[in-house]
RNA sequence: UGGGGCGUGGCCAAGCGGUUAAGGCACCGGGUUUUGAUCCCGGCAUUCGUAGGUUCGAAUCCUACCGCCCCAGCCA
């Protein structure tokens, strides 16, 4: 497993800022408050906190609050704690909201100095006018309106004297550029919502490109790392900023300079908050926490924990590609961090009675069972070895394949931690459905081998009487298409089977009163972690992930 | 035939004119094992999208071509 010793990958950012040899690297993670945070921001965060940490600078948390439409207190509060539970500790809490008042003088400002106008025209007609990729726009016929008829226009628009979309605040710089962010970009929209932290004061909000450079730019921010889809977006970042520092507003504006990184895409889900947040809206996974969800709080109730995201985000590495990461990658890191943290217990998961007949009704061995099988330090349990015993239906075969090396009948197989079993006898019912099997033990192989024969498969089991019944959710991949949006609706690549719940299991009686959110290693299943649907009566396990296996 | 990016093994990814082309994941052996797990050992690119060129020497420099991604929200 990694550990804080594990030096952070040579990239492409860090190269640049090892020959840049800044006095200090201030980063920021920006994040709109509209939904709830994923595994793509958590390779934002990873390298904003990450890349600040190692080069002795800071970052802060900033909610780009400029779409009160879509934006709420719910997702501020979760992406905070998201972040906190990631390990990152940010400088200043920021808001867009912040800069609102700036953000106006700046536009004022830009206004006066002629690099930027009050536009008339219907959005439909300035979409006409932007021109195409390969034609130029057109410039609109209130483009050259004199600043005093845009001042006072944006005033009336800032007072809500105006309806949505009457008017829009764009800025001046060209109609012909092959670039279409250049084409005249719109920074203000009127827009009559009621915004979670400034209230009513504003009938007009700025738009991103707007506010983002700015927004850096007065937090003192040297690096503004972003996704690869900001990279048309770089020449009118640095345009603002420039302008706005040209002109006479009394803005403070450090040089904060952009840099695009490859987004990250995982094979058999979806990375886009629009997408995620259709599934929660429709209702296809039970909420922003489904165990299923990429997300954050997602994967946190599945059972991933910190440092698992954390060494996955540094496993991947940054690049200016749009790498798509296997779901291996992902397994592999909680499977790792498990393997070495996780208690071993045993849970049976799709019962099958197992009636030793060698044993008294009233046989109640105690026997020790090891927490894990390589770390002594982590001590033992007890469980009672009983007349009546639970294996997994799995692991018994009337007709077995090939290489099966569990239970068949006649045949011997190792209760783990405990006796090997003979299977003497096959009960069914009327319907020929396996209800019970009649075995004997040989009760001289407990810690030893049995003499003169070899028995290769070991089983796990619970004891009947004393086990515990729960529900246990075993989870896959949410969608069955590596990229699911290559159909032509990526919902309808959705995995029906994504969550199968076992009903009827039962876990060791050790197991009765753990903790939400721990996690064990079910021994030859894979790792759970306890849900936090969980009920003193009966415990809820959600499988994080399965143990490895070369045979099935 | 508008502009901006990207192409190193199945998936990531180091590499920045002289290396036998790191490492991880995956995969394939073999050993240990009372988890078909873990662990251990071994294998896995004569080649860096293609074709030319520069150079004593090229994944690294140049040229052309090919492929893929992004951009025409009053979203971010």
């Amino acid at each position: 497993m990694a550990s804080e010793s594990d030096p952070a990958p040579s990239n492409f950012i860090r190269s640049m800022i090892e020959k840049q040899a800044a006095s200090t690297v201030a980063t920021r993670f920006p994040p709109e408050p509209n939904g709830y945070l994923h595994l793509g921001h958590a390779k934002s965060i990873c390298l904003n906190f990450g890349i600040a940490q190692d080069f002795n600078g800071w970052t802060n948390l900033r909610f780009d609050d400029t779409n009160p439409d879509k934006e709420s207190e719910e997702f501020m509060t979760a992406i905070k704690r998201d972040v906190e539970w990631l390990g990152f500790q940010w400088k200043s809490l920021c808001y867009a909201s912040d800069y609102f008042d700036d953000l106006y003088s700046c536009a004022v400002a830009l206004i006066k100095s002629g690099d930027a106008y009050v536009d008339s025209l219907s959005a439909e007609e300035i979409r006409e006018y932007r021109g195409s990729l390969k034609e130029p726009g057109k410039e609109s016929p209130y483009r050259n309106r004199s600043a005093e008829q845009s001042l006072e226009l944006l005033e009336e628009m800032k007072s809500g004297k105006h309806n949505e979309g009457d008017h829009i605040v764009r800025l001046k710089i060209d109609m012909a550029s092959s670039n279409m962010n250049m084409r005249d970009p719109a920074i203000y929209r009127i827009k009559k919502t009621h915004h979670y932290r400034t209230g009513d004061k504003w009938s007009i909000y700025p738009l991103y490109d707007y506010t983002h450079c700015l927004s850096d730019a007065i937090e003192g921010i040297t690096h503004s790392l972003c996704t690869l889809e900001f990279e048309d977006h770089r020449p009118l970042y640095e345009w603002v900023i420039e302008k706005v520092k040209a002109s006479s507003v009394a803005v403070e504006l450090g040089s904060p300079v952009q840099t695009e990184f490859g987004p990250l895409n995982l094979e058999y889900t979806v990375l886009s908050k629009r997408k995620l947040i259709e599934l929660v809206q429709k209702g296809l996974v039970s909420g922003w926490d489904d165990p299923r969800m990429p997300t954050i709080s997602g994967l946190r109730r599945r059972g991933f924990t910190p440092d698992s995201i954390r060494e996955f985000c540094r496993r991947i590495g940054v690049t200016k590609s749009s790498a798509v990461i296997e779901i291996s990658v992902l397994e592999t890191v909680i499977r790792e961090e498990l393997n070495e943290s996780a208690e071993r217990r045993m849970a049976v998961l799709e019962p099958l009675k197992v009636v030793i007949t060698s044993l008294a009704d009233d046989h109640n061995e105690i026997l020790q069972f090891a927490n894990h099988p390589n770390k002594p330090e982590l001590g033992s349990r007890q469980l009672p070895f009983t007349r009546e015993v639970y294996i997994e239906q799995s692991d018994f075969e009337e007709d077995p394949p090939p290489k099966f090396k569990r239970l068949v009948p006649g045949g011997e197989v190792r209760l783990r931690s405990s006796y090997v079993i003979r299977c003497d006898e096959v009960i069914k019912d009327e319907n020929g459905k396996i209800t019970e099997l009649h075995c004997t033990h040989d009760p001289d192989t407990l810690g030893k081998k049995p003499e003169g024969r070899k028995v290769k498969g070991v089983i796990h089991w619970v004891p009947a009487g004393h086990s515990v019944k729960s529900e246990v959710r075993v989870y896959d991949r949410l969608f069955n298409q590596p990229n699911p949006l290559a159909e032509d609706n990526y919902l309808d690549a959705i995995n029906s089977d994504s969550l199968v719940v076992m009903e009827d299991a039962q876990l060791e009686p050790a197991l009765a009163s753990s903790a939400v959110g721990s996690s064990y290693q079910f021994e030859r299943q894979g790792y759970f972690a306890v849900d936090e649907d969980s009920t003193a009566e009966r415990p809820v396990c959600n499988r994080i992930v399965s143990l490895r296996d070369t045979w099935s």
